[in-house]
DNA sequence: CGTGCGTTTGATGCATATCAAACTCTGTGG
DNA sequence: CCACAGAGTTTGATATGCATCAAACGCACG
């Protein structure tokens, strides 16, 4: 794209909070945006890391395949993350595959641009390793989860995360907004689409959550945390 | 201590690796040095971050204590490693507590110093940076294996990763150089220690390991892999 | 020599996976 | 515009891995 990225773009993200103007030039100069239809690659597993992006619109799924096939979705990219940035972390290759949920527009770098925005802007470069600091977080209290909780707890606790931060305000609850399956929660929590679905449909009757295929909608979220801490009389 | 700490203790360590004789000793004049006694608690849970650290000697075990009382085992770390770095990753309280599984010696730094010899010491930095990013990954394999293996695989990888990380050479086998308990292997594995165990003693019985109180032998580690991957004929 | 912590082993139960099959949208092509 | 195909979902029946409950054992240390 030879046409000049708008400081706009990206002037409100807390990811560049802190920064000038200027900076916000310097910093897109190096950058180009593109489009991802929904269902295609941003990058793969393994592959080797050439860039690191920064969602601008849209929803990303980021998953973990198994030497046997099997997938984990490590975590979904909301808009205004970064992601992609094994270069932060002096990882050669990508340790997972990045699939656009729904149609994305992302901002991509080259890895090789990386150390100069992070010695001349430093708010930049705390910014994203407070990313990291952050997932690493999330991902240790998913593993105690998993160790602590069973099922339904963790299916719970998954949709309020969802909700939370990927949530849309409707008539009657707050929808995750953008396509997702039962399966889709199962890889998320080490769980099967037949677990999913049976709890769903039992919260659908308790007046907890309203569902449909591959939307979510939270009525009661009082209640569903209940749930996710076990406490809900049953 | 008055004593200034000589540059030898760190030298040979991979955090300071590419860094000039006068920067360790500019690393080492904003480090003091203490001792903890076995068992001791070195930072607490949830407690302000107030200085990060580098194991010179020793081992030590950091853990995640749920709201109701279960302990999950996040890591161990071993001599040469740094920890406690909330600091790095923007967090001003420790996510864990960490405890000395023998008399440990650690090199501890203020926090306040960090942006400093970040700023000055940028090899120093990276390699902060690089460890977080390799926890992470870390931490995601063991999210992946908690969702699709099985507790037999789970502890044999767990096991085998100790001796790998901490192992130390005897005869007849490797074992793991500090002490363990089966309830320390089922908290690091999501497990119950019956189960581990159970599993140990089996093992036992097959030639691949051989153990006791807070003990933990790998005689066979071929044989042990195939078990974590569930290639072993039973 | 006793006391307590770590370990072993057996019996039982349950949460959740697995197997199986039918049902229902939703988008597509004739 | 209708019919079909395929993907996603639901629901039932069965199986099983592992936790839980329970008790005894053995070693190490004071």
């Amino acid at each position: 794209m030879a046409m000049p990225l708008d400081r706009s773009l990206i002037s409100g993200l807390p990811a560049f909070a802190g920064l000038a103007a200027g900076d916000l030039d310097g910093i897109l100069a190096a950058a180009r945006s593109s489009r991802f239809a929904k269902d295609s690659e941003i990058f793969a597993q393994a592959t080797e890391a050439e860039s690191f992006f920064l969602l601008l619109s849209g929803h990303i799924r980021v998953v973990r395949t198994t030497p046997d096939g099997e997938q984990v979705i490590a975590r979904y990219i909301n808009e205004g993350e970064l992601f992609g940035i094994a270069v932060a972390m002096g990882q050669k290759n990508y340790p997972a595959t990045a699939v656009a949920a729904v149609d994305c527009v992302v901002l991509c770098w080259p890895n090789a641009a990386w150390p100069g925005l992070q010695s001349q802007f430093p708010a930049f470069g705390a910014n994203a390793y407070q990313t990291i600091g952050s997932r690493l977080q999330d991902t240790q209290a998913r593993v105690v989860e998993m160790s602590t909780q069973q099922v339904e707890q963790r299916i719970a606790s998954a949709v309020l995360r969802l909700i939370q931060q990927s949530g849309r305000k409707t008539e009657g609850g707050v929808e995750i907004d953008f396509p997702i399956t039962r399966q889709d929660i199962a890889e998320m929590t080490g769980s099967t689409l037949h677990t999913v679905s049976r709890l769903m449909s039992a919260w659908e009757e308790e007046g907890i959550v309203r569902s449909g295929r591959q939307k979510v909608t939270v009525t009661n979220p009082h209640a569903l945390m209940l749930v996710a801490e076990n406490r809900r009389r049953k």
